[in-house]
DNA sequence: AGCGGAACCTGTCGGC
DNA sequence: TGCCGACAGGTTCCGC
């Protein structure tokens, strides 16, 4: 479900409510989304403090001490709700932290592919450490864009999904990105010019921004903290909007798909 | 090494 | 109404 400004948008609200807040009990309610042992993960967090909450890629990093972090990923489907009083009971509820105050951090997850993970060295996670680009790195040029994803012979759109290259996208906005830069999403890797490069970095980093801007995207079930929805989807230009026209030349949006997801894009603007 | 496909799990929607 | 297949914003594993 969620991609970076989604995540970016659930970490901001986040700050707005738990910073000092102390995790009084956990209750685990679906064994499967805890990673590894749920022991470990209720021991380690129970009695700490949360500091602050930082996003990652797409991963929510709670941090609670220097060496005790939680670490969570929303798959499709997770979604974290805080809530200043006591808490009805929700089929899809998969853990419940009780936190002073007597409020509470819900993790809510319909699919169950959502993980929360207890993390001490947070530097050396192997997940961390898959990551690629940040979209906003200053270090990333398209010269460097262009040399990575000329190594490769995947398209371009399967390349943008993924997360060791730049860290973030997802389905949605890879459409949108590569719309937004006019570059057929079939376009191999390989073949990837240096100004085609320069056009995804600028794409992204204005798509990402807007899509901020509105709290992201809620299409089917993304709701904030406070559950209020996103509004970027009224702002949406080719995902979703298969044989409707195209907003610059009118031709129908067309759906294909590629590694079994979905890609929506203009035939005659993208080359 | 890196690619595409299957799998993970649950719910919704559209067609017949 | 009921059933069935397609589809869903993600990642990981597996075979080639």
């Amino acid at each position: 479900m969620p991609e970076l400004p989604e995540v970016e948008t659930i970490v901001r609200e986040l700050n707005n409510h738990l910073p000092g807040k102390k995790i009084l009990s956990i209750d685990v309610l679906r064994k499967s989304t805890i990673v590894r042992d749920i022991e470990l993960f209720k021991n380690n967090l129970t009695g700490k403090v949360i500091k602050s909450i930082h996003r990652q890629g797409k991963y929510l990093l709670f941090e609670c001490d220097k060496d005790c972090w939680m670490m969570a990923h929303l798959r499709m489907t997770g979604k974290f709700i805080f809530q200043n009083h006591s808490i009805g009971h929700h089929p899809h509820n998969r853990t419940v932290f009780q936190l002073s105050g007597k409020s509470h951090l819900i993790f809510n997850d319909v699919r169950c592919f959502g993980t929360l993970e207890f993390v001490s060295e947070l530097k050396n996670h192997p997940k961390l450490k898959l990551l690629g680009w940040d979209p906003w790195d200053k270090k990333l040029t398209s010269k460097k864009l262009k040399e990575q994803l000329n190594k490769r012979k995947a398209s371009i759109k399967s390349l943008l999904l993924n997360q060791s290259i730049i860290a973030g996208l997802g389905n949605i906005y890879a459409a949108e990105i590569l719309f937004d830069a006019c570059i057929r999403p079939d376009t191999t890797g390989a073949n990837i010019t240096v100004d085609q490069a320069k056009r995804i970095i600028k794409s992204m980093r204005f798509i990402l921004s807007e899509a901020l801007k509105y709290n992201g995207t809620s299409i089917s079930d993304f709701r904030r903290v406070d559950d209020k929805q996103g509004t970027f989807q009224n702002f949406l230009k080719v995902y979703g909007k298969e044989k409707q026209p195209c907003i610059k030349c009118s031709s129908p949006i067309i759906r294909i798909i590629q590694n079994q997801r979905s890609t929506f894009y203009c035939e005659k603007c993208q080359k």
